[in-house]
DNA sequence: ATCATATGTAATAATTTTATTACAGGTAAA
DNA sequence: TTTACCTGTAATAAAATTATTACATATGAT
């Protein structure tokens, strides 16, 4: 279970939420795992992007992924997802304003 | 007290909560109400960008302006807080998922 | 061998978001 | 009338996100 313990990752999960395609993506794998391609064919969006959009959900934590071989023999990247919960609100924001990081993407890329 | 009712409501609130400037407005308010120059001073940060976030989060009404005449007769406009709350989880996504709306900034602006 | 399906990713383009600069206006006090 | 506040915004620049295109590899079935 995914839980919220700084302003910095806070954020991370905001933004890892804030976008159409992810929230699709989480609704779809809330019911059962999906391997990519049949992901990207549920939703109606090519792989790359997908992969995209896979990414930063993983990178939160809220999905992870195993690879498979499939009966007939085939890789399969399957993609679940992990149950999380928090309360939104002002309170929540204030609580962890305190580590909330400014950062650019370059920034923190040379952490 | 805000209240998200569809998934088009849900995109453009997290949207409007993911930015560390824009939390730190939140966190902010969330103990007092704030006119901008002063927000801007206590922030660090220059006028026109507090705008532009604050206009985000006026945009879903996380927060609401009122222009007050000073008792030294300046104009103040005022920032205050709506109280808001929400779970964020799985759940929800999937409830409102079917309530998304997959649409550019340039077609939402068409309507 | 060719087709259909799966994986993965690099390079580029398009769009959106964020930030800055440079202005405009006003009141009040020194 | 100069200084110190307040409001507001247009134009531009910079950075980040999102989306596409074009590849490469592999397995199994026809």
């Amino acid at each position: 279970m995914i839980h919220i313990n700084s302003g910095d990752n806070l954020l991370k999960v905001l933004e890892a939420c804030s976008n159409p395609h992810r929230l699709m993506i989480i609704a779809v794998l809330s019911k059962e795992r999906k391997y990519v391609s049949q992901l990207a064919r549920e939703l109606g969006i090519s792989r790359p992007l997908l992969y995209l959009h896979l990414q930063k959900l993983e990178e939160v934590e809220i999905v992870s992924s195993t690879m498979e071989i499939s009966e007939s023999g085939k890789a399969m990247k399957y993609y679940s997802l992990h149950s999380f919960q928090f309360e939104m609100n002002e309170q929540l924001i204030y609580k962890l304003s305190s580590t909330l990081i400014f950062k650019s993407k370059k920034e923190k890329e040379r952490d």
